[in-house]
DNA sequence: CTGAAATTGAGATTGAATCTCAAAACGGAG
DNA sequence: CTCCGTTTTGAGATTCAATCTCAATTTCAG
């Protein structure tokens, strides 16, 4: 895993920093989702010296890399999540509570191949939010 | 049109005025997609007086009233089209030109459907942005 | 080791989006 | 139509995630 992301950063011919290492091992330890600030500050937490800057820098790379995923955009500030440990999934999000659920479904996987191929486009990763109401929200709703 | 508009707005105990109009009316002459800040120099060219805050408190109106839909957050800032005229549809993005592909396609709509059923979810609407490189920079591609 | 090149951190800067609040517009009651 | 409480608006200030600046530091090929 690690020695993956150290190939990743000589395939591209740049330098493997502590910076770096630190930043993709917080992010491994992380279960669910994150934002980059809340990483600066878990960092921080543990000693480490890494900036803002670093972690901003360090999350397009994440990303090309296949380390990581964007996700939950509806905020206003962007979420990530690894996508190394877990499997990949989608979500949908609650408008009420804001609740995330997560869910895989192969068959959409293999139907956005399928339309990929069909428009000669060579996917790389995909993004899908489905937006709504949760049963929970759904339940205790009446009259507003 | 204009109507369900109205219809909209009275619904929610709200004031239909001149720059919520305005803002609707040159959202549905625009082809394709937009942001806040081109609709609001579009407005502004055309003798309109709408100020940018009035944009963005009726974005969100127009989203929950299902005019328009949020897609391609990729850049910096959103980017909305509007939903009345055209048929709903998913995005393609090329991560190396940037160039938007629409399609549409009833089955991965159905299977969304089913997904959400499963999981007692409310599906409200959704947003599918597949990530990857066109058939064009496909093309035009040996050692970078 | 050495040195060119890449990377970092602190702080400044950007800019999309939001907020403030007095003035203006809307719309129901009469 | 007029009156009046409520909503909405616009200009400018403000927020704050994200990016940039640049001197100091680190990496790594040779
Ligand atoms: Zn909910
Ligand atoms: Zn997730
Ligand atoms: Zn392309
Ligand atoms: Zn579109």
């Amino acid at each position: 895993m690690d020695n993956r992301f150290r190939d990743f950063i000589a395939g591209k011919g740049l330098k493997a920093t502590k910076e770096r290492a630190e930043i993709l091992q917080e992010i491994i330890g992380t279960v669910g989702h994150f934002d980059p600030d809340e990483l600066y500050f878990r960092l921080r937490a543990k000693g480490s010296k890494v900036s803002r800057a670093s972690i901003y820098r360090t999350i397009p790379l994440l990303i090309e890399g296949r380390f990581i995923d964007e996700v939950e955009r509806v905020g206003k500030h962007a979420h990530y999540e690894c996508v190394v440990g877990g499997q990949h999934h989608d979500h949908m999000i609650c408008i009420k509570c804001g609740a995330v659920l997560e869910f895989y479904s192969p068959t959409l996987e293999d139907l956005q191949d399928d339309l990929c191929r069909q428009h000669r486009f060579s996917k790389v990763r995909h993004h899908l939010e489905i937006l709504g109401v949760c049963s929970a929200c759904d339940a205790g709703e009446t009259q507003e």
